[in-house]
DNA sequence: CAGATGCTATACCTATCGGTACAATACACG
DNA sequence: CGTGTATTGTACCGATAGGTATAGCATCTG
């Protein structure tokens, strides 16, 4: 694995293990084996790093959900789909998601938040297009497409949140749970 | 209003904002127009201000969770009230609320997350004793409680968070929808 | 072989971090 | 009035933050 990669990957775990702010260039620098220099030579600063990575995750997530996430007629179908690749996504890659979760709650000003903004805007917008495409077949959701791309997303990362903390398995069964209870909670 | 509320007031508004890793010592004394040394005069250490704004906010919101969320034989009663109130308390203290779950979702070995476990445990307790009195008249609750309380809360914060960015109402219809959508999830 | 390019380390920069020594003030109580 | 205690400001501490100037080295290209 040449430098970059290490840096990017030894980033990752610091991150994920104390968050953006209380780790500095140094500590990755050291964790990676290499000097600050090799690091600024690659990334340019320290956010370059942090957006860096949030770019290389993003690229793979997004082609998951491209195919998982878009509405053919049947929804139920579509979103069991797409809380099956988010899990999936999550059960691999659980730093990088434990990261995103905290950057996304970090505060509006924070410069964490500001970084995961667009990864996360990406994922709502693909949650938000199948009920923008399904509120064609299903003329009662109209309007509400965002609060339910919103709930939906939500409760998604409950259960993320949940089994990060080993309280729940991210299993085919929890999968249905979640679809059952969302669709019972737009539909009421 | 003396300095020692000054201080805890803007340091509020500061790390709601910007979240306490990105807040310096020096922006709490400016804001609140004193020098360092008043502030750890009131309160030893920056961790210290933390922990005395958490123990403040806390002492509030058990007092008011002691009533509604004790479990007298009618389990929907208790869930809507106990979902009240938090919804009440998200409402009139909405800067803290932002700052406890930035501070929840960061990581676990941030200095952040640590001060504020113990406010969450007590939150999350009040809400398990719930289900564990309720297992007493639903057996086939029983063994579940760990998880019921942990997907409750999830549910109710991720409505709260939706509300802080405007796409939530925390009203009575969205009480009883959050009630009603956890209780077909956990008895499905 | 010569030169250009990419990568890396030594050593250093300024700014700011959390925290404090100490002296001056304000104020209570006898 | 005098004395103790609580409160506050001035000036400072060492450590570390993010970031960089410069030069050495390797490798590729002609």
């Amino acid at each position: 694995m040449d430098n970059r990669n290490v840096i990017l990957y030894q980033a990752l775990i610091l991150f994920a293990e104390r968050g953006y702010d209380a780790v500095g260039v140094q500590d990755i620098a050291v964790a990676s084996g290499i000097t600050k220099p090799t690091l600024y030579h690659y990334f340019g600063s320290k956010r370059g790093l942090l957006d860096a990575l949030l770019r290389e995750e993003h690229a793979h997530l997004e082609s998951l959900l491209d195919e998982a996430a878009r509405y053919r007629g049947d929804l139920p179908l579509t979103l069991t789909r797409t809380v099956q690749v988010l899990f999936q996504f999550a059960r691999e890659r659980p730093l990088f998601y434990r990261l995103y979760l905290s950057m996304w709650f970090a505060l509006p000003h924070n410069e964490a938040h500001t970084a995961a903004a667009p990864f996360h805007a990406s994922l709502f917008h693909q949650i938000e297009q199948i009920f923008i495409d399904a509120a064609r077949d299903h003329g009662n959701m109209r309007g509400r497409q965002r609060a339910n791309a919103a709930t939906l997303l939500g409760t998604i990362n409950t259960y993320i949140a949940m089994a990060i903390n080993d309280q729940a398995a991210l299993d085919e069964a929890t999968v249905h749970q979640v679809v059952k209870q969302f669709s019972y909670g737009i539909y009421s």
